[in-house]
DNA sequence: GCTCAGGGCATTTTT
DNA sequence: TGCCCTGAGC
């Protein structure tokens, strides 16, 4: 029989068989939520339905290639092919393709990343003759997007009153036409950015009743992964492509809803059950992956939520241990304790260090726990950062193959048209763009049809420089169209010059550029070699749509299998751990208690499911750690463990501290401080665990400045040296003292000072902030 | 066209 | 801190 439908639970089993009609399924963290889309699908498939017919949407690539496995495991390799299974945005980038014709797109449309979209913007910024610096481009990115994402488009965001008054409020009232001006130049550039791919969809299902009705008569299931993180656009598509016969499948928790930053609407999970009345519901409640302390202390967190769906997550496991706190005093203290547990637990329990994360709220809170790692020597890997396909090189060889594929994007041309240096500058390619604004068209077509006798005032030798690179992109054009993917961008990386340019950089930088043009090469020839085996098409443009859409998270390194996990708690969504540890649980930290800023009802309760989602990745044991004092931007920060570990009710909890007389010796140094400064206040910095200051008053006017970067320290102007023995200067915090020793060269100079009131003291003079008087 | 000092600035992130 | 941008100077 289908005895794949042995090893579901009385809960998963019904949500696997009753395909029929929407369904909400409700997946509690840990509940088998994978398992049961994979077999709701398998399951259909068995049934006769034909794999083609069914849409099943997730958010990243990695979900949907994981997904396709297990039902190729259960169905088989053919079924699982025919599926249409992908990301939002590249199974709606492949209809915009088909389809891209009503919309006035090329069907070589260019996918442009944040990165692009942000360039443009800052270009529009310019030349409009506003202040970036009122306009940042960042700013103004995030209003398009929300706008994009919302559906609203330019002449809808420039008659809005409401939206006015807030662009307004923050000063930028120029919003809406930088924002028309953003849709007008994508569309000359033949490209659309990542909220296109769904705003436009959702315009060709609204304005297109014959394109929509081939998608409805094409699909007979849909379903849907996370739900929960769905935002107004994609709930529409949604909507719209389930609206036949309405065998809309959707999966996801509410508790885990933690993107609302990025437009992610916990209604739309919350309303399903209005917007389909005659809807299914099931909820996965058994949790198998953590110990019922965890899974009962990450239950009791959520609980004060007001929106949420009722629910009962339990685990039939083991109760398990109390879930440890562990205080520490300063950063670096937090990351000796955190090390010294998983050596301890890692002796006693013999865990692998894969089966250790490190989980916290922002990436810049790594760092001290690297250290840490580093100095026991525990292998470690981190995520997030700077992605593979952001990195400067990769983007320059990748802007050659768009070039390549679609000359109108501007984009790409603005990146490489003077890269290898060719000698045209930034004047001329000003020129070029004004004229391209001017014409309505792209840079390319200036530039395809120039001749010396051009409009727009460039010298002879410029016009021959920018045909010669007219003529490298049409050469690439020639071998695009003869060769494959892998073959054609092996010429263009030799031809461009970029190959031969990162091999002579002995540098290890450039030595790493090398490398990694070396393994973007290397994934294009397992794209050819895979589309040769399947028979799909693997020329370079397909390529490019494939990368366009592709995240560092898609490349996994042999490498990498037994280290210790570093990540924020967003991107450890759906992942565990036998051991976790949630650190830098500090009050500040958490931005909706931040000073200043509002503290809204969603923040705070999303903020709960954020804490939540970190608790249950655990599978055995969890620690939160904090510490009291932290050091950041400059400033040093006293801290409270944040309150929802105070909402936490202690029966859970483990705060016996391992090493808690270290810390009451270590204590009294930093009482005074502590006692005379309330919570959260800055302070100047402190004399030690500082790593370098910026600047440097000696006798009022700047002497020194210093820059060191992790691997580099630079020096102008006069030399500290300058501080000489019997001098008296004035310290900002130990106050007035006359130096007696100087030793050490730069930039390790040192001064030993003896300081009125705080005895003798010897000081680095590139942290020193000192006044001779 | 390139380098470098100085200023300004900081969530979370997929596509 | 540390990273990115800009403008000055070569």
């Amino acid at each position: 029989m289908l005895d794949y439908l042995q090893e579901l639970n009385k809960a998963q089993h019904e949500a696997v068989i009753r395909t029929e009609g929407p369904a909400l399924i409700i997946a509690g963290a840990g509940s088998g939520k994978t398992r049961v889309l994979t077999y709701r699908i398998a399951h259909l498939l068995k049934q006769g339905v034909r794999p083609s017919t069914i849409l099943a949407l997730t958010f990243t690539n990695k979900a949907a290639r994981e997904m396709k496995e297990r039902i190729a495991a259960v169905a088989g390799e053919k079924m699982a092919r025919y599926l249409w299974m992908g990301t939002f945005h590249s199974i709606f980038a492949r209809i915009l393709r088909a389809e891209h014709e009503v919309l006035g797109y090329p069907s070589n449309y260019t996918i442009y990343d944040s990165a692009d979209s942000k360039s443009l913007i800052k270009t529009i910024i310019k030349s409009l003759g506003l202040d970036d610096k009122i306009y940042k481009p960042n700013v103004v990115a995030g209003r398009i997007s929300k706008a994009k994402n919302n559906l609203i488009v330019p002449n809808v965001y420039a008659n809005t009153s409401e939206i006015r008054l807030i662009d307004k409020n923050m000063r930028m009232p120029a919003i809406s036409e930088i924002y028309k001006e953003y849709v007008k130049r994508c569309f000359l550039s033949g490209a659309m950015d990542f909220d296109d791919l769904l705003l436009k969809t959702n315009i060709l299902f609204r304005d297109h009743p014959l394109v929509l009705e081939k998608y409805l008569e094409r699909f007979d299931y849909v379903l849907v992964d996370e739900y929960q993180d769905t935002n107004y656009a994609q709930y529409l598509i949604v909507k719209k492509l389930s609206s036949k016969n309405k065998n809309l499948c959707v999966v996801g928790d509410d508790a885990q809803s933690i993107y609302s930053f990025r437009g992610a609407r916990i209604e739309n999970i919350l309303n399903f059950k209005n917007d389909y009345p005659e809807h299914k519901i099931f909820k996965l409640e058994q949790n198998y992956r953590s110990t019922q302390t965890i899974v009962n202390a990450a239950n009791s967190i959520i609980a004060k939520n007001k929106k949420q769906i009722p629910k009962k997550v339990f685990s039939k496991k083991e109760e398990g241990n109390p879930i440890k706190v562990l205080s520490a005093l300063t950063d670096n203290e937090e990351g000796f304790l955190v090390v010294q547990e998983i050596t301890e637990t890692q002796l006693r329990d013999h865990y692998k260090h894969s089966d250790y994360a490190i989980l916290y709220r922002t990436n810049a809170q790594s760092r001290i726990f690297e250290e840490a790692l580093r100095k026991r020597n525990i292998p470690y890997k981190i995520y997030g950062g700077l992605s593979f396909y952001q990195r400067k090189e990769i983007k320059d060889l990748l802007a050659y193959f768009r070039m390549t594929i679609n000359p109108a994007d501007n984009e790409a041309l603005k990146r490489i048209i003077n890269y290898p240096a060719r000698g045209i500058g930034a004047t001329t390619l000003m020129k070029l763009e004004n004229a391209a604004i001017a014409n309505e068209s792209s840079i390319w077509s200036i530039i395809e049809n120039l001749d010396s006798a051009n409009q727009i005032g460039l010298n002879k030798g410029t016009v021959t420089k920018i045909s010669k690179f007219v003529d490298t992109i049409q050469n690439f054009q020639t071998l695009t169209k003869e060769n494959d993917a892998y073959n054609a961008s092996k010429k263009i990386a030799e031809e461009t010059g970029i190959l031969v340019e990162l091999y002579n950089d002995k540098s290890p930088e450039g030595v790493s550029r090398y490398e990694n043009i070396q393994e973007l090469l290397n994934g294009i020839q397992e794209f050819s070699i895979n589309a040769l085996e399947t028979g799909e098409p693997g020329g370079l443009e397909n390529y490019l749509e494939d990368v366009a859409l592709l995240t560092d998270q898609d490349t996994e390194k042999e490498e990498d299998r037994d280290k210790v996990t570093l990540m924020t708690v967003h991107s450890a969504k759906g992942l565990e751990f036998k051991n976790v540890f949630v650190v830098g649980m500090e009050e500040n930290l958490f931005p909706s208690q931040r000073q200043g800023e509002k503290q809204t009802l969603e923040a705070l309760e999303e903020e709960r499911r954020l804490f939540y989602v970190a608790l249950t990745r655990a599978q055995e044991n969890a620690w939160f750690t904090y510490a009291n004092q932290r050091y950041r931007w400059g400033n040093l920060d006293f801290c409270s463990p944040s309150r929802f570990l105070e909402e936490l009710d202690p029966v859970y909890l483990n705060q016996s501290n391992s090493n808690g007389l270290r810390q009451n010796e270590r204590k009294n140094s930093y009482q005074s401080e502590i006692e005379n400064h309330s919570r959260r206040m800055t302070r100047p910095k402190p004399m030690t665990g500082v790593n370098s200051v910026r600047q440097q008053n000696i006798l009022g006017k700047k002497l020194v400045s210093l820059r060191e970067s992790s691997n580099k320290a630079s020096f102008t102007g006069d030399d500290p040296s300058k501080i000489q023995p019997g001098m008296v200067v004035e310290h900002q915090r130990f106050g007035e003292g006359k130096v007696i020793n100087i030793e050490g060269e730069m930039p390790n100079i040192k001064a030993t000072i003896y300081f009125h009131g705080a005895g003798q003291k010897q000081l680095l003079l590139k942290f020193a902030k000192l006044k001779i008087k």
